[in-house]
DNA sequence: GCGCTTGTCTGACTATGGTCAGATAACCGT
DNA sequence: ACGGTTATCTGACCATAGTCAGACAAGCGC
């Protein structure tokens, strides 16, 4: 992996020298890049970009002197300044994409075409891994926007994959999945929601997996049984001995992950009328270690 | 590709920070793990990082006054200064070597020891074919150092599969295989040569292969079709319409990559003793386009 | 309306990375 | 020994990247 780094960033520095070239700074180029991706607040960008504030703002009034972006304020709340490129500033964009389009391309242009698609197969597997590693799991509120989003995405899911309707649910979760008695928690990639799931408590030691979702191109990616890790550790950590949870005949995948996991079948728990299988699995208390901390 | 990328960078990106934190600039930094992997001149390290020479003095003197590393001249050439890491120096190196490790072992740490061996798969796939993407073939004259050093690894591995006798060989290369009626190839990747070929003329429109060899940690990767697509565009480029070459049947491989490109068997056209197979094939002529650049 | 917070901007400052034009000394061929 | 070349060093110079403290205006809770 170390090897990789090196010989692929000696190569591959060639990248950020794109951003050169085009009469900006690379600071600068980095910065009009990301506003071409998504045009955004002053403050959405430094968060992004990870700036200084003040830095920014001269970048910014840097891009404006030369006419490549627009600075205007956010009429909903006039502290805020929301930046968006110009035509002119779209057709540098487009000049920096073309770039680095043709860097990419003279790179394998000495490959054959089965070496390529090689080379790209593998560079789609590392990607999707080292993402998966960088993801983030936090316990966030049902009720944030991070959850509302993660569960929306839940709920749609399963609309699409046995008719669920979820009117009503998830006014239920924001006290349920709460502390003292519940946890939520949102694994997220770029800011995005890529997983989620959370813990409430049914019974005397008895906790209860719920809202387990992972994003459709995440899946295989280990994600699953990580956030099932973390939730049992939660459920734990809340003084639950026994962890169980239902779910619907056609979401296999989850099913064979619980299975896989230690989950086994039990009778019906619940008039849970969307819930056609039940599972529950005894936690070993919270003196195992949960999940490597990311 | 792009998108690996800039996930990539953006996440990786620590691998660059964790030169930092040593009390040394970024630059001071490389330079230092550069002389840590291999002591060398002034002018060799000059090449390897593509320092300016005022530049590269200045790190150096700063290195040097903060004990990290000795310059003295070369006993040979006393123009030349040799550098290499003092006692304190290596240690400074293996905290940098120590704190890369850590962040690629906290990288991957969230990871499944099934992933993580999909993740170092994956990555030695694409360092694999970005390098031979990115070696670069060159016309070298058959006595220079560079190519010298890719036969004697040809001899040498010749002799291992079927105790070939190198004496005297060389010095009939030099003439044969050099303009105007030869050529000589040699590949390298990171100055070191990974593949090489010739072509001397033994008759009117006539041109052989000589000393084709491929380094084995790179057979795989298309190099050896890629410099066989190289030589014939010389032997064309010499005015020939027909390709042979000898070889020996302990050389599996390449009699499979010599039938894959179009050579057909023909019977014995000389008398070279280590000769077993022999093989032909019709040149197109110089119109058709050799290899792509690269 | 008042105080606090938030979002942005400005000025002042620093170190780094990098370039360029000589200066100097050692080597090389003749 | 001489002129040219090579390897390095030095001084002068510049833009970039980044930090920090404070100014200022707009929102927010009460």
């Amino acid at each position: 992996m170390r090897r990789f780094n090196r010989s692929y960033t000696q190569r591959i520095g060639a990248l950020e020298d794109s951003f050169l070239g085009v009469g900006l700074p690379l600071g600068a180029a980095r910065l009009l890049y990301e506003i071409g991706i998504a045009p955004a607040s002053a403050q959405a960008l430094r968060t992004r970009l990870g700036l200084d504030s003040g830095y920014l703002s001269r970048l910014l009034r840097r891009l404006e002197d030369e006419g490549l972006v627009a600075v205007v304020p956010d009429p909903r709340d006039r502290r805020r300044r929301r930046v968006d490129l110009t035509a002119a500033g779209r057709r540098r964009w487009e000049q920096l994409e073309r770039r680095s389009d043709e860097r990419a391309r003279l790179l394998v242009e000495p490959l054959s075409p089965r070496q390529r698609e090689r080379l790209v197969a593998a560079l789609a597997e590392a990607d999707l891994l080292v993402r998966a590693a960088t993801v983030q799991i936090d316990q966030v509120n049902p009720g944030s926007p991070a959850a509302r989003k993660a569960v929306g995405y839940y709920f749609a899911e399963l609309n699409r994959r046995f008719g669920f309707d979820a009117a009503g649910e998830a006014d239920k979760d924001a006290v349920a999945l709460s502390p003292p008695t519940g946890v939520f928690l949102v694994a997220s990639s770029d800011g995005e929601p890529v997983a989620c799931g959370g813990v409430q408590t049914i019974g005397p030691g008895i906790g209860e997996l719920k809202r387990m979702w992972v994003h459709g191109g995440w899946r295989g990616a280990g994600l699953g049984s990580r956030l099932l890790r973390r939730l049992e550790a939660a459920a734990a950590g809340l003084g639950h001995t026994i962890a169980r949870l239902d779910t619907n005949e056609a979401l296999t995948e989850a099913i064979a992950m619980y299975q896989h996991a230690g989950y086994r079948r039990v009778p019906r728990y619940n008039d849970n009328p969307w819930a056609t299988h039940f599972f529950e699995k005894p936690l070993d208390g919270p003196a195992e270690r949960p999940d490597g901390g990311a």
